[in-house]
DNA sequence: TGCAATTAAATTGTTTACAATTTAATTTTA
DNA sequence: TAAAATTAAATTGTAAACAATTTAATTGCA
């Protein structure tokens, strides 16, 4: 087997799975005025309504390089309020605003539809990371 | 079940998989001067010498907006040229060189590194698509 | 105590992604 | 055959990602 064949690669897939995932997800996002990574920040928020930089960091395995700009922008937005810490004053909390916290309600039906268009139906999509090659050449077919 | 709380998310873990692979194969990569979607784009020529910007899109899901400036950083860097089609001019054919070619011989080791770092073992990682959450959980408690 | 080490964000610079539009060439069809 | 439709790249503009560095605050320890 050619080890540097793309086909023969399994890590390509899951880049790719990831992509596609993402544009499924845009059209529901524009909607309501979100990109993808805003919208893993806002489950974050609509979880636990505060966190620093640092802990959303851990979360979502971004650094501050990628969440301060994405966080400026969605401050703009209103979504949350960027706080530096009064103990620690190297620490920015991050805090749900009024609006973010009714954005829940218009994202809420974003999953099942999602899952509705990954898979046929739930169960599928339960399986899906045991699926990724199959679903990939179903959207490759789609594409062709 | 909250279906908009990050640890409940499908799509979240795949998004998240795909950019620790990205990280793992970076330092292997940028021993020989490449990114990722370059080292793709080389998988593909390594395969085929030519191919146009369109097939290449093709089957890397990959637009021409993307394409187009990672293909002339390339050139730049001599691994291809760009060269518009005679029978065709809306077509722009994509070629290997010599120095391309070359560089086949020092990405020849990097799968068999990336398995190692991926998992344990090769069995392992031909289970990788199966066990997505397993290996990000691992990372995740590497990172704490 | 006071200086070195550490920590948290921010900044800088480069490279993807991708929507939307533009440009130019080729096909289709009225 | 000439205008309309289609196609392939390129361009424009926005938003991630992330390495490397910088800034400022806090901690630790000599």
């Amino acid at each position: 087997m050619d080890v540097l064949k793309l086909e023969n690669q399994l890590c390509f897939p899951v880049y790719a799975l990831s992509r596609h995932i993402t544009s499924l997800y845009r059209p529901h996002l524009e909607n309501i005025g979100l990109t993808y990574p805003q919208y893993l920040v806002m489950m974050v928020l609509w979880e636990h309504q505060h966190v620093t930089v640092k802990e959303l960091g851990n979360k979502l395995w971004l650094d501050s390089g990628t969440l301060t700009p994405l966080l400026k922008r969605m401050a703009e937005n209103g979504l949350l309020i960027r706080k530096r810490s009064e103990q620690d004053e190297r620490v920015v909390n991050i805090i749900i605003t009024e609006k973010g916290e009714n954005l829940k309600q218009e994202a809420v039906d974003i999953p099942s539809k999602l899952i509705k268009e990954l898979a046929t139906d739930e169960k599928q999509f339960f399986l899906l990371q045991k699926q990724i090659n199959q679903i990939l050449s179903v959207k490759s077919s789609q594409n062709v």
